[in-house]
DNA sequence: CCCCCGGTCGAACGTTCGTTAGGCTGCGAT
DNA sequence: ATCGCAGCCTAACGAACGTTCGACCGGGGG
């Protein structure tokens, strides 16, 4: 499922035949329909098991940080870190979430629904932080959207041989998040 | 072409078959050679074409407007607008870029310079308005990347029937952008 | 009037696609 | 010792893939 997952990653679901996937694990394309059965399936195995680890990995353990502003910052550093070290699932788990909706809607709507928890976990620890005086934001809502979507865009650019390590940038975006987006006093 | 970009847009490139895009226009599969010597170069058409307009068109006019912050804010509100407009252009040419990488690397590289100079002009506003007192920010390389993936990000939620019109979210979007990321004074 | 040629067509090329069927092998449990 | 079964195999299915070829059709210029 990992060599699925690379080689999804690298060249997109329907430029991959199972006879490639069974190629990088060493055998037939036939026997791949002992573990999957079919292609479609595998992808939403691929994708689910992704989502499902990230997001409740990510929700777990935020009580313990005192303020709002100290769970958000571990929020989106936690998040860009795990998001560059499972950037290959993150890719197809994305990208390739269109052939889902078209292929086989209720697995689509399943992994929607995960990502949509994450985002209103987001979303409350925000609107609790501006009730509680902590940040000064007009528009939660929005404000997660502009974050999740300028965490989200770190793999399209970032590269482990570039200027900044990933821990810098994520040190760097969780400030930009805390501080600017979300007005922390 | 446009039949094909939103038949890209839709299910991909790869999933997408000469006999498909030909059908969308009412001719047959063959027909289409004369008018693209092969498939990868119609999707380089798309992404070229597409490119090239948004990036002249955005760095065209940035002068009349007087201060570095009022030129960052239209040009994140003109970017957000025009991906809306062209949103389906949009999805292939940064979707469907690692395609033209791997089956053609030159004009991979071709619309790479494109984007790059896009990035590269931003990032000199942003510079320049730092120099004279207009924005605070650590990092202006870093703010760029994080601007571009928050704006970037809007057509992968944004409907049109939803809570906000799209020139409230251009707006939202700018204010965010200059007043909170650059520390606009 | 005829000729040229851009545009379309049907047919076919060889390849690859996702998937199925049936058979062989080797191991763990009975 | 025997059974069941997971796991792999070869072979094949029909369909679709990108692309090529040669022919036909219609209209504008000589």
């Amino acid at each position: 499922m990992i060599a699925a997952t690379e080689l999804f990653a690298q060249h997109g679901y329907h430029a991959v035949g199972m006879r490639a996937i069974a190629d990088a694990v060493g055998i037939r394309g036939s026997s791949l329909y002992h573990h999957f059965p079919s292609k479609t399936e595998l992808l939403y195995a691929i994708a689910h098991d992704y989502n499902r680890a990230f997001i409740e990995g990510q929700l777990a353990d935020l009580s313990p940080n005192p303020t709002h502003a100290a769970r958000v910052r571990k929020l989106v550093y936690d998040h860009i870190i795990y998001f560059h070290e499972h950037r290959l699932e993150e890719a197809v788990g994305l990208r390739e979430l269109q052939e889902l909706r078209t292929n086989a809607p209720e697995h689509y709507t399943d992994i929607q629904t995960y990502r949509r928890s994450y985002q209103d976990a987001f979303e409350r620890l925000i609107v609790e932080g501006r009730a509680n005086g902590e940040f000064e934001c007009d528009d939660p809502h929005l404000a997660v959207l502009a974050v999740l979507g300028m965490v989200n865009s770190v793999n399209d650019w970032y590269r482990d041989r570039g200027r900044m390590s990933i821990v810098e940038v994520a040190d760097a975006y969780a400030d930009i998040t805390v501080n600017r987006i979300l007005g922390a006093r």
